[in-house]
DNA sequence: TGGATGACACTACAGCTGTAGTTTCGCGAT
DNA sequence: ATCGCGAAACTACAGCTGTAGTGTCATCCA
């Protein structure tokens, strides 16, 4: 927080979220950070490093999120984990709505950039861990549904990001979505569900 | 396809795919379309409107895609669907993989541009039709099931884009999901599944 | 015929951006 | 105290971008 590194990375995060791609310039991360121009440009000396950070910092705060969620809920039952899972959906959305969409600018970046898509290759699925610990612990254990739930949050962010809905109601639909998931595994015993990767 | 309009409209959603938002320039359309410089200017004369016309040529391509992958299947199992899904999930991420970022750039732009966010409101869900009436064709009669699909091929195609996994195999992905869905449906009648928007 | 009309091609320019380079400042070691 | 040195602040500049404005040419109607 005080490292001046760490401001003008947080300030990164917050133009890229907020403006998009195009408006991430050295100036435009001097002026949000408040600090003097050439600021940025001396600690990230060329945009390709500049992005390279903003892709640690990213993975560090979702990571830091979920290790602070972690450490206060243990959900047990499909319920219990929908609430957890939606209110991590609803805070993505709405209060880290622009730490989320920079992280969604950054997965698209990856697609037609290779250096990105190393380092978030690297840095990615920290996060599904806690998603495939939540998921043992109510009795899911096909590797499978940790693909499943991670690829259908993912979609379900990225729309209300992209067209918001007030009654937007995250905690409702991935319980049915869990239920469905446990459902299935007390009816067919898994062996029809996706493959690991 | 002889319309200029659509010729330079084409073109930019290869340099949007391709190279990305910051490289969506007046100019760089020109260029990858081998018109003389000033063209795309003179078709859009500002960049929000060049955006505009994206978002409507993405959606027209999508729903034409569609329609035509409508035209010559119907599945009635959930294995049959998970074929039809996973072939356009393959697609997508492959054969159109320039049309797709273009799209998830699209979204993320919707994300902090309400000019962006009302055009891709207007014409989005047009291919949602098709899901719903496909899930309806395997006797998935939940409204929400049309959310949790489009959800999850939405999150599952942009992992792909972002981080390509050589073995990508949506059919079986999706034939997991299907299964448990419909599973959940004759196990408790979809009593507890996501709700309506 | 001829001239008006609109599509297309080209030019101009001010502002912004990435990057390199130089100067100033803070501060611990000597 | 002062010297050295890395961090921070500032400057310079060439190239690109959005936008406005002007010129050219085919086509069609009177």
């Amino acid at each position: 927080m005080s490292n001046r590194r760490e401001v003008l990375l947080d300030a990164a995060v917050r133009v890229l979220g907020g403006r998009g791609m195009r408006a991430l310039t050295h100036r435009a991360v001097d002026a949000e950070a408040a600090v003097p121009v050439g600021s940025t440009a001396n600690y990230f000396p060329n945009r390709e490093s500049l992005l390279g950070a903003i892709v640690e910092r990213i993975s560090a705060r979702e990571r830091a999120n979920f290790e602070e969620i972690a450490r206060t809920v243990s959900p047990t039952t499909p319920a219990e984990l929908a609430r957890v899972l939606g209110a991590a959906a609803r805070d993505a959305a709405g209060v880290h709505r622009e730490l989320t969409l920079a992280r969604y600018a950054i997965l698209v970046e990856a697609g037609h950039n290779a250096a990105i898509r190393r380092r978030v290759a690297e840095n990615g699925s920290r996060v599904d861990a806690w998603f495939a610990v939540w998921l043992r612990l109510i009795g899911s254990h096909d590797p499978g549904h940790l693909h499943l739930v991670a690829n259908y949050l993912t979609g379900l962010i990225l729309h209300q990001l992209a067209v918001p809905d007030p009654a937007f109601d995250p905690t409702a639909m991935i319980a049915g979505f869990l239920e469905s998931l446990v459902a299935a595994v007390g009816t067919h015993e898994s062996e029809t569900a996706g493959r690991t990767i």
